[in-house]
DNA sequence: CTGTTAGCGCATTCAT
DNA sequence: ATGAATGCGCTAACAG
């Protein structure tokens, strides 16, 4: 309840005065300045969030548009979403929540009434329709993950085609011809998110250098079809000696079922995980690529304050939107291969 | 950049009728409602959030308090930032994030600029320091956790205490008389969290309930020593025949060491999980009791957005803060143990 | 340079 | 249904 005037009339100085010493956008006497610190102190002042932005038009808050996604999937974008607010607070902003239930409505909402200065984009689809909505309503964006149109707006993702194709050739360098690709599930395939189909792509393309057999097979967030989805799997018709997990978050299911089914995963596995939480336990004694969670989010972080800036400085002239598209950056970040606990098991003799 | 004037003029009204009719908060002749209607439509017209605040001072938006944890720790509190999202969503709020980095402050500086209109604290302490801060702040609040202190703020929580005495009960009636409580963290225990302290009290209770001997161990974030300190705890003097597991999210090395060390967790678990989150695979098929992350987060947010109603009601009189006190609500939620894919292990003869 | 005055930004709401 | 006052802080223009 206490404003700018009340500290002026406290510290004897017009409200301007305290303006330009709380803001430093101009030299004050270091006297008058004393004053007017103490004033603040002494009512414990703190400007309007709303007045200061009703006036700057900046809010110093940046939104993140998660997705609406099933319960599995929840921890990881909590994950991301404690990550990115991390590095928006090391930038000077806070971080708002958008759990986008329809389409972009959450998002659209927020860039409209102001509420945010730019805003993170988290489980980016091939072709995104909040792409298109952010371009529209001219609104600072950056991608987490990497859209088929790397040019519309700036993005940082784990290179996952490279991962998965690492992964097959790891697998394959340690002797295994038959090696089965656990994708992410067909709910996140079918919406055509971008890291599940980049990851299968990579898989084929693993086959493809190694000239070893991969068979590409969509995970499900049902424990008990995944579980008889394995078991189909282990004990079909020429079974893989190998498996390369990109569903990470269902690893605890895979592993009892490959365990269950003979696949040598409990003193040395036959298998390579792609894209775990760096502090997943169940991960931890695998041979495996990790999602740079820390890294990701403040590089996602990082251009979209970046994007905000840049529209900042283009406005007074005009020109505006178009000045903008030339400076979009990507960080396509290259997988990292970790070793686990116990080497990489040779195959079993057929 | 259109604002109320824009609209006001192209629907040949006034700026306070297009202000009523989109606030519904008085009757406006049909014609004239459609009118400005359809100019808002036209122009794409959407109020400026500071500007709406900085008169009618509120925000729409609930600010969630998170601690500063471990990597291990923010994938359960990230899933809770998310179900608090939702919920404030439904409840027509948007939801800011304030990653605490030391003491209060973030959650002082959000409360003190006017950014949000209340805030849940998760990650509880027993004393919590932020208790204070939202007092003396006369900030709305409510805590995802229960303190010392049930009366000085509303909160809501899973009975910790009740459900560390129920899995010690279910564990003395399957026949074990030696029985292990693996607690959180040490750090947690230190940190004097709310939900570390009562579930080891629950343990302590149901050792006294059941005669069973209860040995409480405290975990570690860190595997290795984790899994040092299993080995000595089952291959010990007087080892346990069966594991109350609090510390949930280590679950897969806990697992791995009590396997490895003969505990019979394979084909029938002498273990019983206490907070595991809902979707949780690697406790998905041990007996257990999940934390009921969708109901604390949506109780939280609701009991939130009525002390900030009660607030707003309370404020136009001038009775104020101490009106409040006597409408504090709790909601401690009772533990519901799952049954687990397998029966629990009959304890092995000595 | 340092300090002051005045006007602006935008939606809400009380009188008229 | 309208006009005008209001909420609060920023900053350009002005004065000492």
């Amino acid at each position: 309840m206490t404003t700018i005037k009340d500290v002026a009339e406290r510290a004897g100085v017009a409200p301007s005065t305290v303006s330009y010493v709380l803001n430093g956008s101009r030299s004050i006497s270091a006297e008058t300045r004393e004053r007017v610190r103490r004033a603040v102190d002494e009512l414990g002042y703190h400007p309007r969030a709303s007045a200061r932005t009703l006036r700057s038009t900046r809010t110093d808050v940046l939104a993140l548009a998660l997705p609406r996604t099933d319960g599995g999937q929840r921890a990881v974008d909590g994950r991301f979403a404690i990550d990115v607010s991390d590095a928006a607070r090391r930038l000077g902003y806070d971080l708002l929540l958008t759990t986008a239930e329809e389409k972009a409505e959450g998002l659209r909402r927020v860039a409209r009434s102001g509420l945010a200065d730019a805003a993170v984009l988290m489980a980016v689809d091939m072709e995104d329709a909040r792409i298109e909505v952010v371009r529209e309503l001219a609104f600072p964006a950056a991608l987490l993950g990497r859209p088929a149109d790397e040019d519309a707006l700036p993005w940082t993702d784990l290179d996952w085609e490279a991962a998965a194709s690492l992964a097959v050739r790891t697998l394959a360098a340690a002797g295994h011809h038959r090696i089965a690709y656990l994708a992410p599930t067909e709910r996140e395939v079918l919406a055509r998110r971008s890291y599940a189909l980049r990851g299968i792509a990579g898989a084929r393309r693993g086959a493809r250098e190694t000239g070893a057999a991969v068979r590409v097979i969509r995970s499900t967030g049902n424990p008990a079809r995944l579980a008889r989805k394995l078991r189909a799997l282990l004990t079909g018709a020429e079974p893989p000696t190998a498996l390369a997990v990109q569903h990470a978050s269902a690893l605890p299911h895979i592993l009892a079922a490959a365990t269950a089914e003979g696949l040598r995963t409990a003193d040395a596995p036959a298998m390579v995980v792609i894209g775990s939480l760096p502090d997943d336990p169940a991960a931890r004694d695998l041979p495996r690529i990790e999602l740079p969670v820390e890294t990701m989010a403040a590089e996602a972080t990082r251009l979209a304050v970046a994007a905000a800036e840049a529209l900042r400085a283009a406005e007074p002239d005009g020109g505006g939107d178009r000045l903008l598209a030339g400076a979009i950056g990507h960080l396509l970040i290259p997988p990292a291969l970790l070793p686990g606990a116990r080497p990489l098991a040779p195959p079993r003799s057929p």
